[in-house]
DNA sequence: GTCTATAGACTGATAGAC
DNA sequence: GTCTATCAGTCTATAGAC
């Protein structure tokens, strides 16, 4: 695997588990099996490597949340499946979404990075709004509001109870969280 | 005022903007006026001061729930007002709630400490289960769930949005993201 | 691309005078 | 209680050999 996916991996794992301050690049050195000094061929500054990082992670949630619109599933199931993007996102209940692990991090972030997250959590929401709507007019979403009202409501829901499950170290108050949302989703027709 | 006091309240504005471990015992000196040495006669170790910043919040928190619980005020009412809490926690959508803030630091935090977040959250998840369990008796929350399932989920939400708010530094996105609960509670009548 | 070596700053924490 | 002085450890980042 080359060096510079290697990198980006660990830190990954160590920014979702520890927060971004947290991990050092002497720590990732070890984990790679390189010399810290030769991280700043691949990332000169700590706030390029938060930059790929964020990046990269963004781009990749995004391909999922387009893989499951162009699924063929009713709306109800494609709620389902953003619930449970989050959810298995937090492992065993040790990690966080990359974007909720930065946004909970000091203010030590660079400016192009907050703006990176800002259009993260924008994107996330659009989709949501799109999805909502749909539920709109096929009615499989209980006691609906507006759609953008809606969005904002689950992005923000999902986020917290992330951050919730992790400071007890247990994901089934993740779940816990999402008991009443669910509850309101009309169930899938097996056919 | 007390050198202690002076030194939790400005520990606490830190935590809450920039993260736990994002402000130092310089920066405390700097800000109350004493050297940096001084500080470990109040706080031996930072983990103490971690512990009593969350001990004081808890306390302060604890009664403000109590005072909203306290009023006679319709159950629609005493939901705004926790909404509110959290609301007004932000400033300027510079800051979080502390216990938010420090659940989303680094896992630095010692046991005890962590012991007091997940006590935090039970806590403000048991009163909101007691109002929502007086709304299930006048009807005042629109297509309420179970109480238990309820609490669970504004928790979350609230300090979902917050993040998000943050991130963005921009308070609006938290009453964004409260539109659609709040839109399911009954008006208060004026008489 | 990776290495050794090092700079320069900062961290939490301690010892001991006053 | 607060001070000066200092410690050992950490951090990001750079220079220059290979």
């Amino acid at each position: 695997m080359e060096t510079r996916t290697a990198l980006l991996d660990s830190a990954e794992r160590a920014a979702r588990q520890r927060g971004f301050d947290a991990f050092s690049y002497a720590d990732l050195a070890r984990d790679v099996g390189i010399r810290k000094a030769s991280i700043h061929y691949h990332f000169p500054l700590k706030a390029d490597l938060a930059f790929a990082l964020v990046d990269r992670y963004a781009a990749r949630i995004a391909d999922q949340l387009t893989e499951i619109s162009n699924t063929d599933t009713p709306v109800a199931e494609k709620l389902r499946a953003f619930v449970a993007l989050y959810g298995h996102a937090m492992a065993n209940g040790t990690q966080l979404c990359l974007c909720v692990a930065l946004s909970a991090g000091r203010d030590s972030l660079s400016e192009p990075v907050l703006a990176q997250l800002t259009q993260f959590h924008e994107d996330c929401a659009a989709w949501l709004r799109q999805v909502f709507t749909a539920a709109q007019e096929d009615g499989s979403v209980i006691g609906l509001a507006d759609p953008k009202n809606e969005a904002d409501a689950l992005l923000a829901l999902v986020e917290g109870a992330q951050l919730i499950a992790r400071a007890a170290k247990d994901v089934r108050l993740f779940d816990r969280a999402m008991t009443a949302f669910l509850a309101r989703l009309a169930a899938t027709e097996m056919t």
